[in-house]
DNA sequence: TCTGGGGTCCTAGGACCC
DNA sequence: TCTGGGGTCCTAGGACCC
């Protein structure tokens, strides 16, 4: 068997993505930018691009570029700074409209989501009505690709945009893309094209020719099925409306490379609080705490500690947070410091157990968990 | 022109237990 | 005479995505 078997009903999947969302957004409030190049962008020296129009796409620009790189390209660009909180309210406006008319959706990130159709009647009507509603409500454009899977629906639309409206079948996609680069292949990032490359594989087609035995050795057995099993556009991963967050983590890049361990530990334990703040406000507490320290030269390094109880409190993290950074003490310059919680308390096993602030953790050598003959 | 901040998943190795 | 195998938990690093 080359690949896992698809489900057996026929699934109608629709990836939507909204056209330059940031960008899009600003265009909004102030119109008389139509036209020009956009960058929403940081101002530090260390900003990135987040969003850039079509327009400044023209000269190369692309999300992720380093902002001063922008500037080269496109000097007489309109460069903003970013406004979450506006961008945030848009897109609940968009994803509301959304779920007002399908149920099955996963919102991924700010901008984009998944629906799946499957079992609706007349699906690509619904989607052209959706579209529709959301550009009247709201302004913004949304993309959509559709597809059997994910992988398909999401492949497309971000082929056809801006203002894509194009569904395929997975025979169709393998020929369609045949051509393009393995990057185009969700999962594939550069590191992967780079390997892939040195093994003389620089299209979809030629991933899609190689047998799986040759992925193997480079690659290891679990990665190179996914990766021709994804060259072949196989994907049976579910539309998953709801998921539960895993982690929550804050960091910071400075301005310039700081030494001083003093600042570097007051900045440790700004972010601690910051973090313990916004995951009590979720009601949530976590055990495991872990600190993340990028150097000048770029090297990142991180240092965790599971706790035997959960916890969001500002005093014992900052606490867990300043003792892993000070075993560690970098012998460099920093550029980013980060402090994450993970492994939260379960809501409902632990709501149960009617506990106060600071729960039990259920470790392997919790007696009240394990029957060990004493 | 040097590369943000928020996440997820995978791998590998060690500790520990039976 | 250093002799196991399986399972879980944990840490650290890395690739990837939006």
């Amino acid at each position: 068997v080359a690949h896992p078997p698809e489900p057996p009903a026929r699934r109608v999947i629709a990836h939507l993505d909204i056209d330059a969302f940031y960008a899009s957004v600003e265009l909004l409030r102030r119109p008389e930018l139509r036209g020009l190049p956009l960058v929403v962008a940081g101002s530090g020296p260390r900003a990135v691009v987040t969003t850039a129009s079509y327009e400044a796409r023209r000269y190369g620009i692309d999300s992720a570029m380093p902002a001063a790189r922008a500037r080269v390209l496109c000097p007489d660009a309109v460069f903003l700074p970013p406004d979450f909180t506006v961008y945030r309210e848009h897109s609940r406006r968009v994803w509301e409209l959304v779920r007002g008319s399908v149920d099955v959706l996963q919102q991924v990130g700010i901008d984009e989501g998944y629906i799946d159709l499957s079992g609706v009647e007349g699906p690509l009507r619904v989607l052209r009505a959706l579209v529709a509603d959301v550009r009247e409500a709201t302004g913004l454009v949304v993309s959509v690709g559709v597809g059997p899977s994910r992988l398909v629906a999401k492949t497309v639309s971000a082929a056809y945009k801006p203002e894509a409206f194009v569904a395929m079948s997975r025979e169709q996609a393998c020929e369609r893309f045949a051509g393009a680069p393995v990057r185009i292949l969700q999962g594939v990032g550069p590191k992967t094209a780079e390997r892939l490359a040195a093994m003389g594989i620089a299209t979809v087609g030629d991933l899609q020719g190689r047998p799986e035995a040759e992925l193997v050795p480079a690659f290891g057995a679990r990665m190179a099925r996914e990766l021709r099993g994804r060259a072949h556009f196989h994907d049976a991963s579910p539309v998953e409306t709801v998921r539960v967050a895993k982690s929550r983590s804050n960091e910071t890049t400075f301005p310039r490379d700081v030494a001083d361990h003093a600042e570097l530990e007051a900045t440790l334990e700004r972010l601690a609080a910051d973090l313990c703040a916004g995951t009590r406000a979720k009601g949530v507490r976590a055990r495991n705490v872990a600190i993340k320290v990028r150097l000048d030269d770029w090297t990142t390094v991180t240092r965790a500690r599971t706790l035997d109880h959960f916890t969001a409190d500002t005093a014992t993290v900052t606490a867990v947070a300043l003792e892993l950074f000070r075993a560690y003490a970098p012998a460099r310059p920093v550029r980013l410091l980060g402090v994450r919680l993970a492994a939260f308390a379960d809501a409902a096993p632990e709501a149960a157990s009617g506990s106060g602030d600071e729960g039990e953790a259920r470790g392997r050598n919790d007696p009240g968990q394990l029957a060990l003959p004493l």
